[in-house]
DNA sequence: TGAGAGGGAA
DNA sequence: CTAGATCCCTCTCA
């Protein structure tokens, strides 16, 4: 048995893995577990990392391979690791790619080297209704058109499957990257971002061709998804979140590719074109009459021969288009996000739909290369005002963390804060209306909520940018909107429970470059041991998975 | 023809 | 898990 109490982690044998926060190798274990565990809790001294079927699949899918993660496990653990987490690594990195789609003529075919599995799958009653009939001892046929179906539900039953069945071409469409932009800067991929191309398509036209690629706010995902694009030269769909992001991407392709403004489409509830790259929203795919009725707009998927999908922030992908892309398994897919959600359904239907993650590039990574600033993210802890403490104590547990995140003593910190920053541009984010409205009333600051019109608030968008205005109070909207201008402080007075993505999308608010010490300074106000304490924790874990770390300190020690 | 309000949806 | 924001459609008014 071996024992090096110096090591920071220790591996148990229901898959979760300690790692001692205070330990100096602290730092290098969390970079060698975070590709394939996932955290879970993230108290002050402990983590707790867990390791899942899908984010070992997941990891697989982007190069990783099993002797690597527990070679890994083996440099930084204190233990021995247990036999069966060792097991379970190995078999379920085997799973991924041990049962494979490939074409044959016009039919589908699953194959295996292992004949136990292909008689596994044949007799599985979920899988047998998908099948048209045994091949031989290594392969079983599929019945047409199941393509996505098949895929969901292997991956469901533990057999993610390798989706060699290849790709239609779309039609063509000539599409270049200039090297300076059309308001004539200098122009170029960056070296992660032609990673991230690259490692869409590596393994050829086979392999390569459908996935998600994870980056961090304010990495350029827009610019990585025409570096796609360039490369495959068709014609492309592409679905985002809201309008303002619409518009972006067709601003940004028009900027730097040189492709003729007519031959860019918008396809939303105002504008209705579909030209040779449409770029639409989710949400009038959604779109139906009634409850009963058919998606208004699916037509929008046969419409044009597409031979690239791209899915914009493609964990806010909603069930319906899963299930008009389980029927676009041919076309190619590409996924775009900064927080891959973990542990639902829905991440096992963006990995067997869309497709397995390809490459995940660490927030750390690009703020070491400087593309986006440093962090120093402080939770302060807001005591309850007396006057607070029979109402929190009286409410039930839902109210409680309203009232807590409500405390007004936090405002007292904001001021604070302000103080300290005074020559900053500084966002204040809350998610409660009345809570805002307060705080802007007693600071004198601008508050944009969702009821803001467009106008007013490109007024505000702009005073800020000039520095005109140097604090500003935002709601939810600063979730949406990704024309906010960046700011060097943010201070969040409450958020939703428990959002990991919220507070990711929070924090990179703040992330773009900066002058000077290139420092940016994130702080999350707190109601000290209450529910909103609680939460604060939950929200903090994507952050602290990608190795930020959250000073804790309580509002008197400011 | 376009702006703006109101309702429903996820 | 609420509260909040968004988007799309339809209707009305000029």
């Amino acid at each position: 048995m071996i024992y090096n109490p110096a090591n920071p982690l220790i591996v148990q044998g229901d898959k979760t893995i300690l790692l001692e926060v205070h330990n100096p190798l602290f730092e290098e274990a969390r970079a060698i577990l975070s590709p394939f565990a996932e955290l879970e809790k993230s108290p002050e001294h402990i983590h707790t990392y867990r390791i899942s079927p899908l984010s070992l699949w997941n990891a697989a899918a982007s190069g990783l391979n099993a002797e690597a993660m527990l070679d890994g496990l083996e440099r930084y653990s204190k233990f021995d690791i247990p036999d069966n987490v060792r097991r379970d690594i190995l078999d379920y990195v085997a799973r991924y790619g041990l049962v494979k789609l490939v074409k044959e003529g016009e039919g589908l075919l699953l194959t295996s080297r292992d004949a136990m599995v292909i008689l596994e799958l044949w007799r599985h009653k979920e899988v047998n209704k998908l099948l048209a009939g045994q091949v031989d001892a290594h392969t079983l046929e599929l019945k047409p058109g199941l393509r996505g179906k098949i895929k969901q539900t292997l991956v469901k039953i533990g057999f993610p499957v390798e989706d060699l069945a290849g790709y239609v071409d779309g039609t063509p469409l000539a599409i270049n990257l200039g090297s300076q932009t059309k308001s004539g800067l200098p122009f170029g991929l960056r070296a992660y971002q032609q990673g991230a191309v690259d490692a869409f398509h590596a393994g050829g036209s086979l392999q390569g061709g459908s996935g998600v690629l994870v980056l961090p706010c304010g990495a350029g995902k827009t610019v990585i998804g025409l570096g796609v694009m360039t490369k495959l030269c068709c014609e492309t769909l592409i679905l985002t979140t809201n309008i303002t992001a619409v518009r972006q991407w067709i601003n940004e392709i028009l900027d730097k590719t040189g492709l003729d403004p007519e031959l860019v489409g918008e396809y939303s509830g105002e504008v209705k074109q579909i030209r040779p790259v449409t770029v639409s929203t989710y949400q009038i795919l959604t779109h139906r009459q009634s409850k009963e009725d058919e998606f208004t707009h699916f037509q929008i998927f046969d419409s044009k021969n597409w031979g690239l999908i791209i899915y914009d922030e493609v964990h806010l992908l909603p069930a319906p288009v899963f299930r008009a892309t389980s029927g676009l398994q041919a076309k190619r897919r590409l996924g775009l996000t900064a927080t891959l959600v973990r542990e639902d359904q829905q991440e096992g239907e963006v990995f067997s739909l869309i497709g397995p993650k390809k490459c995940d590039v660490p927030w750390k990574v690009l703020e070491k290369q400087g593309w986006i600033a440093t962090a120093e993210c402080l939770e302060v802890r807001v005591p309850l005002a007396e006057e607070f403490r029979m109402e929190y104590a009286m409410a039930e547990t839902r109210a409680k963390f309203r009232v807590a995140s409500e405390n007004p003593a936090k405002l007292v910190v904001v001021r604070e804060l302000l103080k300290r920053h005074r020559d900053d541009q500084v966002l204040i984010i809350g998610q409660y209306i009345d809570q805002l409205v307060q705080i802007a009333e007693e600071l004198k600051a601008p508050l944009i909520t969702g009821k803001v019109n467009t106008q007013e608030r490109e007024r505000l968008y702009d005073g800020f940018k000039t520095g005109e205005i140097k604090v500003l109070v935002v709601s939810k909207v600063a979730n949406f909107a990704i024309d906010l201008p960046d700011a060097s402080v943010a201070i969040q007075v409450s958020g939703t429970f428990g959002s990991r993505q919220e507070e990711a999308q929070r924090l990179g608010r703040i992330l773009r470059p900066k002058s000077g010490d290139n420092t940016a300074h994130f702080y999350s106000l707190v109601t000290k041991d209450s529910r909103d304490q609680e939460f604060a924790m939950n929200r903090q874990l994507f952050l602290t998975e990608q190795g930020y770390r959250y000073r804790i300190i309580d509002a008197h020690e400011l």
